[in-house]
DNA sequence: GTCTATAGACAGATAGAC
DNA sequence: GTCTATCTGTCTATAGAC
C-alpha cells in the first residue's frame, strides 16, 4: 500500500541532483559548497546528508548515471545498416545526446580529476565502452586510417560542439548534426 | 651595476610558478592552497605574497602568458607556401607545440569558469585571435565546407590529442602528427 | 626575502530537537 | 525530513619580527 504524498523525500531528492548538476557544473566542484547547494534546494546543509552520504558520491552518482544513460540511449538506438549509414547515425545521435545534457556532459570531462581513484576507475570504464561503439564503427567502414586514433579524433571533434553550441545561434541542432556528419564522412574516405 | 647573485628572487619567481602551473593542473585551482604551492617551492605561504598580489594573478599569468607564447611561436614560425601546405604546417605546429605545454594547455581550458570575468575577457580574446589563424587558412583553402564551424571541429580534434597522447605510447610525437595532417587533409577536401 | 603567528571567513560533516 | 547548533579543520591574506 502506497504512503500517503506526504513524504518530500522523493521531491527533494531529483532536487539535490539538479541542484548540484548545476552549480558543479557552473563553478566546479571544488569551488561549490554543500552549503551553496542546499541553498539552490531551499534547505538547510544538514539535510543534505539524507540523500547523500558525502559531497564526493553526489559528483560520483552524477557522472556514473550520465555515463549509464548515455550507454543505454546507445543501445535502445541500436541503428541498423551499412556501416556508412551507422557512422551516420552515431554521429547525429552523439551531438543531440550532448547537446540536451550539457552540463552533465560538462561535469564527466572536467571533474573526473576529482573522483576517487576508485571512482574514477569506474567512469573511465564507461567511457572505454563508449569509445569501443565508436572504434567498432569505425573497423567496419574500413577506413584505412588508424582505428584508435581516429576514434578518438572523431570524438573530441564532436564532443567539442558542446564548447561552443548555443541554442537560437546562427546554426539550429540539425543543421550542426548535418555539418558534423558530413566533416566525418570526408575523414573516413578515401584519401584525396 | 648588477647585484651580488645573493638575492634569491629571481630564482623563486619561476619556481612560484613552475609549482603553481603543475599543482592547478593536478588538482584544480579551487582546489589547491597557497600553502600546498609553497610547501611544493620549499617555503612557507605568506612568502608567495612577495611574487603575486593573489591566488587569481596566479592563475591569470599562467593562463596569459601561455596564450601569449603560443601567439608568438607561430608568429615566429610563420609558415609561406601554398595554402594546403600552410594547413599542414599549422596542424604540425599546433600538435607539437600542445604536447609540449601539456599542463597549462590543461590550465587554460579547464580553469576558465575561475578567472574573474575581466581577465576571463582578455584570454578569450587571445583564444579568438589564434581561432582566427586558423580559420584564415582554411578559407585560403576554400574548402566549401562552413568555415567557423570547420575551424571549431578541427581545433578540438587537435587539442583533443593532450587528453591521450603519453610519451613512450604506441605512437610517437611525430607519428601523431602525420596522422592527424592526413586526417585534416581529408576534411577540407572535396566531398567523396 | 622568509619566517611565525594570526585574523576572519568558511569548509564538510554530525548530533539532537522537533 | 528538516531544523539549529556546533565540532574540527582549512582557507586566503596580512602584520611584524628578523
Amino acid at each position: 500500500m502506497a504512503r500517503k504524498s506526504g513524504s518530500s523525500s522523493e521531491k527533494t531528492r531529483p532536487l539535490v541532483r539538479a541542484a548540484a548538476l548545476r552549480l558543479f557544473a557552473q563553478g566546479g566542484y571544488a569551488a561549490v559548497s554543500m552549503r551553496q547547494i542546499a541553498a539552490e534546494v531551499g534547505v538547510q546543509a544538514g539535510a543534505l546528508y539524507r540523500y547523500t552520504p558525502d559531497k564526493q558520491s553526489l559528483l560520483f552518482e552524477l557522472m556514473r548515471v550520465h555515463m549509464e544513460e548515455l550507454l543505454v540511449a546507445w543501445a535502445e538506438a541500436a541503428p541498423q545498416g551499412t556501416p556508412l549509414e551507422r557512422l551516420d547515425a552515431f554521429v547525429r545521435f552523439h551531438i543531440h545526446h550532448h547537446m540536451d545534457r550539457a552540463e552533465a556532459v560538462f561535469i564527466s570531462y572536467m571533474e573526473l580529476r576529482n573522483l576517487t581513484p576508485e571512482n574514477f576507475a569506474v567512469i573511465e570504464g564507461m567511457r572505454a565502452q563508449y569509445e569501443r561503439v565508436l572504434e567498432d564503427i569505425l573497423t567496419d567502414c574500413g577506413a584505412d586510417t588508424d582505428g584508435k586514433l581516429t576514434t578518438l579524433a572523431v570524438l573530441a571533434m564532436l564532443t567539442g560542439v558542446n564548447t561552443w553550441y548555443r541554442e537560437g545561434g546562427r546554426l539550429d541542432r540539425a543543421a550542426v548534426a548535418d555539418s558534423y556528419v558530413g566533416l566525418v564522412r570526408r575523414l573516413v574516405s578515401a584519401t584525396a
